[in-house]
RNA sequence: GGCGACUUAGCCAAGUGGUAAGGCGUGGGACUGCAACUCCCUGAUCGUCGGUUCAAAUCCGUCAGUCGCCUCCA
């Protein structure tokens, strides 16, 4: 039952069975975030997916290892020497020293994943814990013959492999550089898309983070990072690497490069890879700025969950257009779905025939390419199904498992509204006393008129079959 | 210029050969003094043109549009 995992893997270009390196386990690496600024909401929607995807592995039976990194040196915003650091950047901006940017934006970061409900990997590392493996591995490549010195900096020759696009089809020569204006080519490469695996040469002024090498004190480059701390916590033989799609070149290409020239065989078999999240204007981007986070969601009103849903109504490969509508929409779903599960009775005997077909049902969406989208429809068929509310309810939790969206622990809007205190509670009370003998002797204008001064006051209240209730408009 | 993805009702979206899931919204109805809640009903032939096939949203080609990558990016 565990081999059945599905979803498209950018290597072959096909929709592929997950057989792990071990039977049983799975060993999954994810690229974590550069901390040089707050994540948006288009980053989070790839750890959004990812942790979906880990929890199905997990949901059908896999002992899944899970680590990720954290990008706290060596991010250049160009991967010529020239370019500025961006937490040395992030770090003038906010004139803090490059470790507190780090630190509070990697609280930042795991804050936001909590929030979303993202499970934080088995093992979190930030990049600069790892210098000495970063070291090694340059070291062994330049023993290769797989790496070169020039102009102070290591690089990587990348004519030394018959296959460095792994990727794609596309050939050198059909690569331009230097296609952006801003782009500035190095000229210590060989070969136009070799890359720094360690800079000594630094035009910062201040750069804070430096470390001695035997090539002269210096720092890593980008792509040597994820290489060494994956094998370092999941060894030679990984089963699932995740990022955005805009990670697939050059930084995903760079790392099997490296990777598979330091082990000597395949390393990675599977790569998963996250559309973007865009905008009426194009893809949301941290380094173009004014980008929505989390926070600001919630200042304006929103749930973090109701993102959460709206990223799972999406498929994970296709670009999702983020507008407020849609979110409202989104929004309203995502209440009306709490509220129904809020009022399912929690009676009956466990229909044990409803629930391995619906059990089928939602872990077949999930493991057919991650289909989540059908297995909110597997969520929204339960509720309506011919069967009692303890077997819907008790679905519903292992569901969550996966999806992740507090389906019977999120508060429907009256349990969230502000607290009162006794003496409103005593006026109101009062209030709709006084609005059902009005309602009694036939005066509805006089009980019109009663709700609108509580609504005045903030205060909504609603006739229900159980009597009139009331709630603080928060 | 090269490579790649996407295009299904007002909006989001499923569906990979046999005549279109689901959600939100809209409209109508039931309930309610009214309102809210809830419940019921309500909508598309699948970007264009062409081909393959007994049969295509689903396969092939074409055109168009949108988006992404090509050393900042999830």
């Amino acid at each position: 039952m565990e081999n059945k995992v599905r979803f498209y893997n950018t290597l072959t270009r096909t929709v592929e069975t997950v057989i792990p390196h071990e039977d049983g386990k799975i060993a999954m690496y994810t690229c974590g975030p550069t901390v040089y600024h707050f994540a948006h909401i288009g980053n989070l929607r790839s750890y959004i997916m990812e942790d979906v995807l880990e929890k199905t592995l997990r949901y059908v039976g896999y002992d899944v290892k899970r680590v990720m990194n954290i990008t706290d040196v060596g991010h250049l915003s160009s991967d010529a020497d020239t370019g500025e650091d961006k937490m040395l950047s992030g770090a003038k901006r906010e004139h803090k020293t490059v470790m507190e940017i780090a630190k509070f934006y990697t609280d930042a970061f795991f804050e936001d994943c909590r929030k979303l409900n993202i499970r934080t990997p088995d093992v979190v590392e930030p990049a600069t814990n790892c210098i000495q493996e970063f070291i090694h591995m340059i070291e062994v490549l330049l023993e290769k013959g797989y790496a070169y010195t020039a102009g102070g900096n290591v690089y990587f020759d990348t004519s030394k492999l018959d296959d460095y696009y792994v990727f794609s089809s596309q050939s050198e020569k059909e690569l331009l550089v230097g296609v952006r204006d801003d782009v500035e080519e190095d000229v210590n490469k060989r070969n136009k898309n070799d890359f720094v695996l360690w800079f000594t040469k630094s035009k910062f002024e201040d750069q804070a983070l430096k470390w001695e090498s035997p090539w002269g004190t210096g720092y890593p480059g980008w792509h040597i990072e994820c290489s060494c701390i994956s094998l370092k916590h999941l060894g030679e033989y990984m089963d699932i690497h995740c990022g955005g799609v805009d990670n697939i070149f050059p930084h995903h290409t760079n790392e099997i490069a490296q990777s598979e020239s330091y082990l000597g065989h395949r390393w990675c078999g599977y790569w998963f890879h996250v559309n973007h999240l865009n905008d009426k204007s194009g893809k949301m981007s941290k380094s173009k700025g004014g980008f929505l986070t989390v926070s600001l969601l919630q200042e304006n009103g929103y749930d973090p969950l109701v993102y959460r849903m709206f990223c799972l109504q999406s498929h994970y490969r296709k670009p999702l257009e983020f507008s407020y509508e849609v979110l409202d929409n989104m929004s309203a779903a995502y209440a009306k779905l709490i509220r129904r599960i809020a009022e399912l009775p929690d009676e009956g005997e466990m229909d044990e025939t409803a629930a391995a077909a619906y059990r089928a049902r939602f872990s077949d969406a999930l493991c057919s390419d991650l289909n989540t989208s059908m297995a909110l429809t597997v969520v929204y068929d339960l509720l309506k199904e011919e069967t009692n509310g303890r077997t819907k309810r008790a679905l519903l939790a292992e569901f969550d498992q996966v999806l992740s969206l507090n389906l019977l622990t999120a508060q429907t809007a009256a349990e969230t509204a502000p607290a009162v205190d006794a003496e409103l509670e005593a006026y109101v009370e009062e209030k709709i006393k006084e609005r059902k003998a009005a309602k009694k002797e036939k005066d509805f204008a006089k009980a019109d008129a009663i709700r609108e001064e509580l609504a005045q006051k903030g205060i909504v209240i609603k006739d229900t079959r159980e009597g009139t209730v009331w709630e603080v408009q928060g």
